[in-house]
DNA sequence: TTTAATGTTCGATGGTTAGCGAAATATAGA
DNA sequence: TCTATATTTCGCTAACCATCGAACATTAAA
């Protein structure tokens, strides 16, 4: 992978709001049991989409429980795709979203 | 580690001129060999921190070989160190420089 | 077909960042 | 002490980013 490609990732990772949301996609949304190092993180009692499997409605789900506007949440979903982070589809009204495997192997192996 | 934490060490690898900077340090400048993932990386002709040991005038040795002005490099280098990334210190008129293997270990940790 | 809910797009705003050159500071050596 | 070299700080500019609310588009349900 080519060395803009992980800054393009790292910058998508650099707001704090996109990362939190990014780890409740990775570790609640898409049924991955969190390795360690994202058990520590502290999400805060917001926490929402603990459905495992479940990454139906992950868009309001994530609007629930975070402070900021709709539009703004919009955005930062589509950073995480441009990224490569993610993939989201809609399905009649279901908003659903996958976690981009190809891509964290990448960040996996980026320090080795 | 604080999710906080977490974006502004991104933050500091966001811009891909810094990453590179980031990339020569950690690969070339202190002994390090680089692990898979980062021997994938060009860096392009220019790389130049081949003295393994050597972290002795890391500035100058980056300067000589990025086209960038001083004043950008020195303000790069200062972000990584905001970053927890890396870390300087003056021994006369060198310059030099480690990575700070804590954080690192939180970046290998981050996705598992 | 109206309504309600869900997402997206748009335009504006205030804040941040990357980059430069010039001036300042620090150190080593003549 | 003077000079050359190395690094930092400063002030600026242009570009970018996060955020909002409003308006729009789509779909499901009443």
């Amino acid at each position: 992978m080519e060395l803009s490609n992980y800054s393009r990732i790292f910058k998508a990772l650099s707001n704090e709001q996109r990362l939190k949301i990014f780890m409740m996609i990775y570790r609640d949304c898409c049924g991955i049991k969190g390795p360690k190092g994202i058990a520590e993180i502290k999400l805060g009692d917001e926490s929402c989409c603990g459905v495992k499997g479940g990454i139906e409605k992950a868009f309001s789900k994530i609007c629930d429980c975070m402070d900021l506007s709709r539009s703004t949440i919009s955005h930062h979903f589509k950073e995480l795709q441009n990224a490569g982070l993610i993939t989201c589809e809609r399905e009649g009204q279901t908003f659903r979203c996958h976690i981009n495997e190809k891509t964290i192997k990448s960040i996996r192996e980026f320090l080795g």
